[in-house]
DNA sequence: AAACTTTGCAACCGCTCCGGC
DNA sequence: TGCCGGAGCGGTTGCAAAGTT
């Protein structure tokens, strides 16, 4: 079904306060690239008077950066760029455009689409407190900001003597990950960084005598969680609650197998 | 085969930021 | 210094298509 007879449909397409809003046609569209094409990107506001358009800038500029830009990268999100979300979405949260300027040909709303599609199923937060939790993401994600800004120096420094540190059993981990989830590596997210620093390589010995390698760190509620090669009933839990992500500090799921990835494959 | 659920996507809305005046 | 408009951002909505029961 064509968008003009879907806009039909559903009444899309209608004009309020002068502009026609709902989806573009391919008239439209063919104005908005031509409009770019002489007048360059900017000056989203004048597109109506002078490309001939009926849209408002808003519009125009979303369309053109969402849909229209020939820099765009089309098709699915590569198991690749899948890991570079979820690691910048855990060190930024949903700051999308932040997120979509490392991947080149994505856009921000099709990263936030992507993301809330595939990660944020199981993230509900109580009707209750929904505003405050809304006043607080602001306030909390500007301090977020600027003290990440202020520690960047010391956490890269910190970041390099843990690499140092983890390198030498890399290989080590990365085959119990293998055994533990059946997966290969290249399509596990990985999240470096998040509590890198309050999780604890530990070396144990198992029930049958056996010298085990694991991760433990502290769950928020102050008890500790591990994850080692004999711990593979634990890891299907772990993993759902990677996805159980708290928007507001994006940092909540990080209790989660990720972690493990993170020691062993550090970003950057 | 039908009903239901999940995924993918385009588009809009409201808010904030920032530069010019 | 404050106002205003443009631009950008994140959240949300709603539909189609695909997948599942």
């Amino acid at each position: 079904m064509s968008w003009a007879v879907m806009a039909g449909h559903f009444g899309w397409g209608l004009i309020e306060e002068g502009w026609r809003k709902g989806p573009w046609t391919a008239e439209e569209d063919k104005l908005l690239i031509e409009y770019v094409r002489v007048h360059g990107e900017g000056r989203w506001n004048s597109v109506a008077r002078l490309a001939g358009l009926n849209r408002n800038g808003k519009s125009c500029r979303l369309r053109w950066v969402n849909y229209l830009r020939p820099d765009l990268k089309k098709g699915r999100i590569t198991p690749h760029e899948q890991s570079i979300i979820l690691e910048l979405h855990a060190r930024w949260g949903n700051r999308w455009s932040t997120i979509a300027r490392s991947l080149p040909g994505r856009t921000d709303n099709e990263i936030k689409n992507y993301w809330r599609t595939h990660f944020k199923k199981k993230t509900k937060l109580s009707p209750s407190n929904n505003s405050d939790h809304k006043a607080k993401a602001r306030f909390l994600k500007r301090q977020q900001f600027q003290q990440q800004q202020q520690q960047l120096l010391l956490q890269q420094q910190q970041e390099q003597e843990q690499l140092q540190l983890n390198q030498f059993d890399m290989k080590r981990i990365m085959s119990l990950l293998d055994e533990t989830e059946h997966k290969p590596s290249s399509e596990l997210p990985y999240v470096p960084q998040l509590r890198q620093e309050t999780a604890t390589l530990v070396s144990y010995t198992n029930t049958n005598e056996q010298q085990q390698v694991g991760l433990f760190y502290p769950t928020f509620d102050g008890s500790a969680s591990g994850s080692g090669s004999d711990m593979s009933n634990e890891a299907d839990v772990l993993w759902d609650g990677l996805w159980n992500l708290d928007d507001i500090n994006g940092n909540r799921g990080a209790t989660s197998k990720v972690n493990l990835h993170n020691l062993a494959i550090p970003y950057c």
